[in-house]
DNA sequence: AACTATTTATAAGA
DNA sequence: TTCTTATAAATAGTT
């Protein structure tokens, strides 16, 4: 949509690219905002920019945090350091969380029993205040944690991805260079030389 | 776009809701993969419909694995039992990463080194076929381990979430019918009685 | 599923 | 960036 079709592929022109990102981005957020209402659906979305900024919508607030619930059951023992100093930088929080949950059982054991005549709505008031209170630090604190070191770990990846790439024109130029490699060139698929930052680099490609 | 146009509420007719969904879903997607596309940037996008099946797209078939590779060095050692299990169904591909890791050691110690030259191409091919095969074994059963306790995490929220509606309406029943509460049911916040499902539940939200 | 009347998004230009 | 405008796309209601 606009004054001309754009073919779909990597817009060359660097500040029309960074133009259309923002608009496009925005527009993107716009509509899956829509979806979520429109339809009563739940929608997570991340957007990396290139320069490594994240941009993300999500229709409830938890979304994120329901992904690292499910993401810690995930896989082993490794790395236990970072968990550590995550878990000690979150003391705070996590006695909050520790609260909440007291708190959502106390309540929980007072509606099931017959003892909820007992319960004043004040006491109920209060309750719900302080769980309100409670989860809402938490939530903000285990999400920016959560976009710290997403946004952290997708530049790494991209670093690496950078270095994978730097590794096979490395390869190339040698194999280039080594005369028993004549008649390889072709299958090897990667870029002799000369190379134009687009080539698709395959060799090592993970 | 369309006839009409319509109001940022939830559809109200089911069947209306079903078909502007699949159509607003599909838009979405391609709207997304058109900004990863025209922008070179990586994005993430994940749709739980209403009945709980996940439709997703990743500019990157890695996105939702790196999700995951951050995830598992947040917090702490609750529910090992779980993580257990998956890594006793995951050994022949931990395995298979494991060779994987191993190759590449060994190619970036090839390529790194002076050794290069000792390395025939029939050598970086063969490693580079292994590489693949192994990682495409990994990524598939992690991508689809991930995608269903994701699936089923997702599921359990909505389950809980109902819980505490239900248990809003019957908390709302007990003040109704408790003479003491009288002058607080507006305070509350919650449908006295005669609940339409539409009312936002409030009390132990969360 | 298709079809279209409309609404929206957006590419280019200022 | 931000606004404007011509055009391309998406889609609500209809069949």
């Amino acid at each position: 949509m606009g004054r001309k079709k754009l073919a779909m592929k990597q817009i060359e022109d660097k500040s029309k690219r960074l133009v259309t990102f923002s608009k496009r981005r925005s527009g993107l957020i716009k509509k899956a905002n829509q979806l979520s209402v429109l339809c009563d659906v739940d929608i997570a979305l991340l957007v990396f920019s290139s320069s490594g900024k994240l941009y993300k919508f999500s229709s409830s607030p938890d979304s994120l945090i329901n992904l690292v619930k499910h993401y810690r059951n995930q896989l082993g023992e490794a790395e236990e350091l970072e968990a550590v100093k995550i878990t000690e930088s979150c003391q705070s929080e996590i006695a909050a969380e520790q609260s909440h949950a007291d708190l959502l059982k106390i309540v929980q054991r007072q509606v099931g029993g017959p003892a909820i005549d007992l319960l004043g709505v004040n006491d109920l008031m209060q309750l719900e205040k302080q769980l309100h209170s409670a989860l809402d630090k938490v939530r903000s604190k285990k999400t920016q944690l959560m976009l710290d070191s997403l946004t952290a770990l997708h530049q790494q990846e991209r670093d690496q991805k950078e270095q994978h790439g730097q590794l096979n024109k490395e390869i190339a130029v040698l194999v280039s260079n080594d005369d028993r490699f004549k008649g390889f060139r072709r299958d090897l698929n990667v870029p002799i030389d000369g190379d134009r930052g687009e080539a698709t680099p395959h060799l090592l490609q993970w």
